[in-house]
DNA sequence: ACCTGAACACCGTTCAAGT
DNA sequence: ACCTGAACACCGTTCAAGT
């Protein structure tokens, strides 16, 4: 492994560890075993570095989405099982959720991280696309629906990574309030999914 | 206005101009034309000066919110009166919004601040719950239907604010998504609110 | 009580120099 | 090509001293 794939392995650990004001370019290559300014020899600056655990986590998405698609589920079990892909990964890892999905300099990047990030977009619309097609979510711009779906569950892992899911109680979880939408939002008197069954 | 209130407007206007990033004890305390330590005989640190802020604007929003209780509309347009307060909120003062709905450290602070964050989702429950009673919202736990609906604006306004809103076309805007989620959710066959009749 | 200037440790970033 | 040590400007925070 590269030295710029061992600090971007580092920053992201330090990121699970600390958060983002873990991450400083000094401690990065501390864990790394370079002197504090060999970083630059590899990205432009910190946020580039950054930038890098983003892309690396972007295209595992793409891969376990691809996988999801691939596989032989129902159209909107497929949906489902691309929602928990993400809620796992917010949950298990709130500050690199909010590198990919909040951070506004992360945004504006472009390059190999928004390929990997539309791709991930891309696939997710489609499972919503074919649902939509099977009757089992409603007939709606998907583009549209995509963004609402999508949106809600964003919220629920942000309240929750900025602990704001805590006091008002009855809010429930992330999981629960995804599978609460997606009940709210069915066709009426359309199948659920095999779970509901 | 005494030298606290003036670093809490400061630190305010500088969160709006630059960002997070601009709030720098040093710039808030020039903004308001005394020495760079000064802040700390009216603050222990940073956090207590961005909870300030945050203080504030919760406070404002419960003021909103009471008048909104207190005027002569319908439970359901109670609902979206609220939301839309917190949309204006939001677009208008994305870095502020963030402080206040998905900071990490504010969320910890307790005192005045939690106090009015708790207020401010008390009021906005009740109008949730009302709208209940009067049929135009679910049948659901008023806690859990709350915490989703308020989820998913959260959801559109981060999304907007970290700028993922823009590629994805069809994404549609916060106030379509929050309207399309309302439709979505209510009771088949009820009364819808004012606005679509 | 309120404010100031100097100082400390830390950080991102740059640069000349080494292998 | 890759790395290093020194340096710069900036920041949060502390402290002794002033009114």
């Amino acid at each position: 492994m590269g030295t710029g794939e061992r600090l971007v392995e580092a920053a992201s650990a330090l990121l699970d560890a600390g958060g983002e004001a873990a991450v400083t370019l000094r401690a990065v290559a501390q864990a790394v075993g370079v002197s504090h300014n060999t970083p630059y020899r590899h990205f432009d600056d910190r946020a580039a570095l950054l930038a890098g655990v983003a892309t690396r986590d972007f295209e595992a998405f793409s891969e376990t989405f691809s996988d999801i698609a691939m596989s032989s589920r129902t159209p909107i079990d497929k949906v489902k099982a691309a929602l928990e892909a993400l809620i796992i990964y917010g949950e298990a890892h709130p500050a690199r959720y909010r590198l990919l999905f909040s951070d506004p300099a992360i945004a504006a990047v472009g390059g190999r991280l928004e390929t990997a990030a539309l791709a991930t977009f891309a696939a997710f619309s489609k499972f919503v696309a074919d649902a939509q097609v099977a009757g089992e979510l409603p007939p709606l711009s998907t583009a549209t629906l995509t963004g609402l779906i999508y949106a809600a569950v964003h919220g629920l892992l942000d309240l929750r990574a900025g602990g704001r899911m805590r006091k008002e109680k009855g809010f429930s979880t992330v999981v629960e309030g995804t599978s609460l939408l997606l009940k709210l939002i069915a066709p009426a008197g359309k199948a659920r999914s095999s779970e509901d069954r």
